[in-house]
DNA sequence: TTTCAATCGAGAAATATTTATCGATAAGAA
DNA sequence: TTCTTATCGATAAATATTTCTCGATTGAAA
């Protein structure tokens, strides 16, 4: 009954939106001002009237025979995915795929900002990586809660996973973003993403099997 | 006309099966024999008849009130994703994620083994990374020629991408496994995958902002 | 001012994917 | 042996997503 400000998009669209986010960042960085999805479709070998579609769940209008204002969409889009600011997180886990995690600047273009990082091992603890301390893993709830952190990365594998999201649920953190390949056990109300770089391999693997048979 | 021998699955499919694939290695490490979808399907929180549906696809088959072995379910995976053997693969762009990717060691659990790095950066070549060394750009086609090597990774920015991939066609290489956010221009029978971090982050930047409205 | 071409937005149609239903089968208990 | 239960495989139904169609709108050219 009541107004639900945020209407939910097909997940398939919203996985295609950084890839507009991308192309329009291209082509305002180019000068262009306005553009269609006829023009975007063809670029990006994707159908227009899905552009179209991906794009009016941003709350965009274009004009017909125009198409859109290049600066306003970008805006839309941000706008959508909130990306226009910063959410802290935390990350556990600083092995060779937590640093490197670490290490990547084009995080925060994505509104995403990883100001801690933990482990548990006692060698890690104390060293600093890219510029952030690595802090022991207990500490890691209370300093969550005093910081009002909602997002967390797990980078840690596959058998300390549980463990970690554990440790984040306690401190009061709502959304992980998991690179360990294991499916999590959570509460209902929290969120996850798990990031597994084997479904792309996987999907690759076969398509190369069935265009070299 | 003439039989196909590979059958295409949907990619929803293709990619929920490493997953189908992370789990039963651990039922098996646990010792366990024999595992039904309805097991897989409540640990993994999906849909029994899904699960049975997706498995179907690399050929195994079950036996009622039982289920399917696991070791031979494995296998099944392993032959339908191409995992049980090594294919070689070239790395373009030994930044920080190229330097990531070369140290990772579990894409050889995927069959994909790197077996060389490449960058135009002449401060970069020569030097070795996770003991590959990294070769100039331009050396890439001849050696990817002579190695029949299928496919190529591209680690580079996003200006760099396209350079990067049309090296990789000119050295016949078939598949390419894309980390740079732009959509490539490619000829017809190439494979590609875009790894694309920032679609997971929308996903869940998104339903986080859903979960806390 | 009128005409034309490009594009949008909305809704319909087509396709893909997920979920539900049901008869058949196999293992173990009665 | 017969009954019961868990599960499979196949098919049908439901849902989600993509693609198509078409009238309306806008800007630019005639």
């Amino acid at each position: 009954m009541s107004v639900v400000p945020i209407k939910k998009a097909p997940e398939p669209t919203i996985r295609r939106l950084p890839d507009y986010y991308h192309y329009l960042k291209w082509m305002q960085s180019n000068g262009r001002e306005v553009v269609s999805c006829t023009h975007i479709a063809r670029d990006l070998d994707l159908d227009p009237t899905q552009v179209r579609k991906d794009l009016a769940v941003t709350g965009i209008r274009g004009k017909p025979k125009v198409g859109y204002l290049v600066t306003p969409l970008i805006e839309s889009i941000e706008n959508f995915l909130g990306w226009n600011n910063l959410t802290d997180a935390f990350l556990v886990g600083a092995g060779s795929l937590g640093t490197a995690l670490l290490g990547y600047q084009g995080f925060k273009q994505y509104g995403l900002n990883i100001v801690a990082a933990f482990d548990k091992d006692k060698r890690k603890i104390g060293k600093k990586i890219h510029g952030k301390e690595v802090l022991p893993l207990d500490k890691l709830p209370g300093l969550a809660e005093r910081m009002h952190i909602l997002i967390g990365v797990i980078s840690v594998p596959a058998e300390s996973a549980q463990a970690a999201a554990d440790v984040m649920v306690e401190g009061g953190i709502r959304a992980i973003w998991n690179f360990a390949p294991v499916s999590l056990d959570l509460p209902e109300d929290m969120v996850v993403q798990n990031e597994n770089l084997a479904s792309s391999l996987a999907v690759l693997s076969r398509q190369l099997a069935e265009a070299v048979k």
